[in-house]
DNA sequence: CATGAATGAGACTTCATTCAT
DNA sequence: CATGAATGAAGTCTCATTCAT
């Protein structure tokens, strides 16, 4: 991955990616993330203020990558917002499809005090989006009413993040494609069948008692 | 014989739950552990090998709440899948609504590389009982045929988790009633409008590629 | 080895030797004694002063069995100073043949600098025995004379130590008896062949040099 | 680059022999170790692996230095074994001539059940050497037949360590060209003299009984 | 820019010893 | 006398960070 050009600090980014991936980020030892990107440990403190910070900004890295596309989607009219509940599921799938290692990271390391604070902006900036498009949907009559999308952005979130996790820990197990499919039925329609949500289900009696 | 005062066990252990919650694992120190819980730093190794064991504790005894009630739970024939459903969720969040640090500690701590391989027989236990309730009730045609319920459990756990973290996280902002009935619904029915759901669904379409 | 009746000090004692014995006195642990005494940790502290203390118990045991017999064999004027030197040998031998565990301790804790000071004593009085023999033999003329008999002891005395170290590190490999017969037989007459002897060894020659 | 000041390799484990001669091997601190050698504690690590590796590593000084010169003496075949013995006797006396504190290591920790394994194989080759050279002088006809020369070469090892511990303790009172003299004559003639030699050994009597 | 030797604070853990019962 | 739970001082080792070259 190494570019001999000389790019260290995307070396040093991608060492530490594999490493944080493997050990995780308390077990990685800067200097191993410097020996696999081929440079002196001390050239790390060069390019990132500390261990945190190197954390930190493979999280500005990730979320960077989506943001944009993910602003795209969202603010284009002429998607539906069911469609574009798919395009973020799929958005999210397809930066972790190529890069397993950020996948890993992105789950274990989520919660790291370290870095908590300063990630918080960027998380929310992609759930206030995924919130937007569930609020144009549900103005739009298309969703559920009456739903504390704040709840389900969230679960939703807490979903994807848990399967990324897994299809990253144990790849050949379970194919990425399939778990698009099975995430963007469950969103949609849920696991109930739709004769048995005929039977089940009487809106008026469970909206009463949602919250907003 | 100096007779054990009180319960240093468990108070060492809920001094444990504390301290993790605040600080997470590895930022957690054993003297402070030791402090709030009224002994020497020293006792703590009467009764936990090292601070990995008292993690693994945690854990177990947060499995092991859950595991009798799940079981019999699911066990039961005489409660609908869907119910069965519904009450898991209920057993989950009443494990942590009286425990928002051990809430704090599940999430955070999930995949902790030190206790990860004795952790993985209680989840597995836990997700085992889940698939078998949602093959349970896709056998008896209640729930959406062809999904695959491996993803779909998986999804539903990560889920469950995050919010679990939220809400352990600032408890005041999300009750977590609200929590309850928006992931019930929401797995049940999904986010589709009945209407849009009839509009957009067409089953035949996607349950030809959906995987087992 | 312990005596139900309740000689609890001795049992202590007994159970200390073997533990030192295993695992040398560092790494020896109060709590394995006591349990192995069959007497709680705390109890050990009722007969012994501390660790040391029960480290310098067995040593003055081991020379308190030597000296009585020592001090008999050295003072009788009936025995010729060469079986003397003969019966020191065996004497030491015995005291080790039935307890393995002893020499072990014998060896490896002899120069332990906890004890030093106060084993000094003892030590000191069975090599001024040894020498008292030696000086004997010397001014009768059975032994060579301007050897510097304090150099002398001192030598047996490490050889003495190390065989039974040997012995006791891996009894079945060097029956006992054919140390003593060696020892005894490289003391009194060296390792030179009575031709070789007589050959090289110019006596005027070297007892110019050696010193008192 | 900054580069390495003088041989804190060599300063640390000076340093580390010095402190081991002083406190033993358990009572040495590595902070004190690091202190003497003016390093920071942490820079011992950077050297040797953990405390036992410096041990190990004394002891591999020790031993390498005596082995080439040993080996030489002992293969060259234009040297009766008369004099390999003295020869080695003075080898091992010279190493520690210059370096009381490693004797005292030499003899305090060699039973170190910490790096007994590894020590072994160094003893042994010396052992062995030693034991060929008498083998040597046997069959020769220069040394007494019949003797258990396993048991003389430990014999003289384990006297040789104690004299050497005796004078490292106390160097100004015995001087160490009396303590060879003394040593060589024992070792070569024993101490009976000529007269009582001829009168009371009957070297037929003896070997009889004396194992191979 | 780059190096990597050196630093040193800090954490876990052990275990001899104490003392309330 | 006996207990064994509790103590807490102390030591080894790690590793992020620095800085002289």
């Amino acid at each position: 991955m190494r570019i001999k050009a000389g790019n260290k600090e995307q070396d040093i980014l991608n060492s530490a990616i594999k490493v944080f991936a493997e050990y995780g980020y308390n077990n990685s030892k800067i200097s191993k993330i410097a020996e696999l990107a081929g440079v002196a440990s001390g050239s790390v403190y060069l390019y990132y203020k500390n261990k945190d910070d190197i954390l930190l900004c493979i999280f500005k890295n990730i979320w960077d990558g989506l943001s944009s596309k993910l602003e795209q989607l969202v603010k284009n009219d002429l998607i539906s917002p069911i469609d574009k509940i798919d395009g973020m599921i799929d958005l999210v799938f397809d930066m972790f499809a190529n890069n397993m290692d950020m996948g890993k990271i992105f789950v274990t390391e989520h919660n790291n005090p370290r870095i908590k604070n300063e990630l918080n902006t960027y998380i929310n900036r992609f759930l206030n989006l995924g919130q937007e498009v569930l609020k144009e949907g549900e103005q739009q009559g298309l969703f559920t009413p009456h739903l504390n999308y704040k709840i389900i952005r969230s679960f939703i979130f807490g979903g994807l993040r848990h399967l990324i996790h897994l299809w990253a820990d144990d790849q050949a197990n379970i194919p990425l494609d399939q778990i698009r499919l099975n995430v963007k039925s469950l969103i949609k329609y849920g696991i109930l069948n739709k004769n048995s949500y005929e039977t089940f289900s009487t809106k008026n009696e469970y909206t009463k008692i949602y919250g907003k």
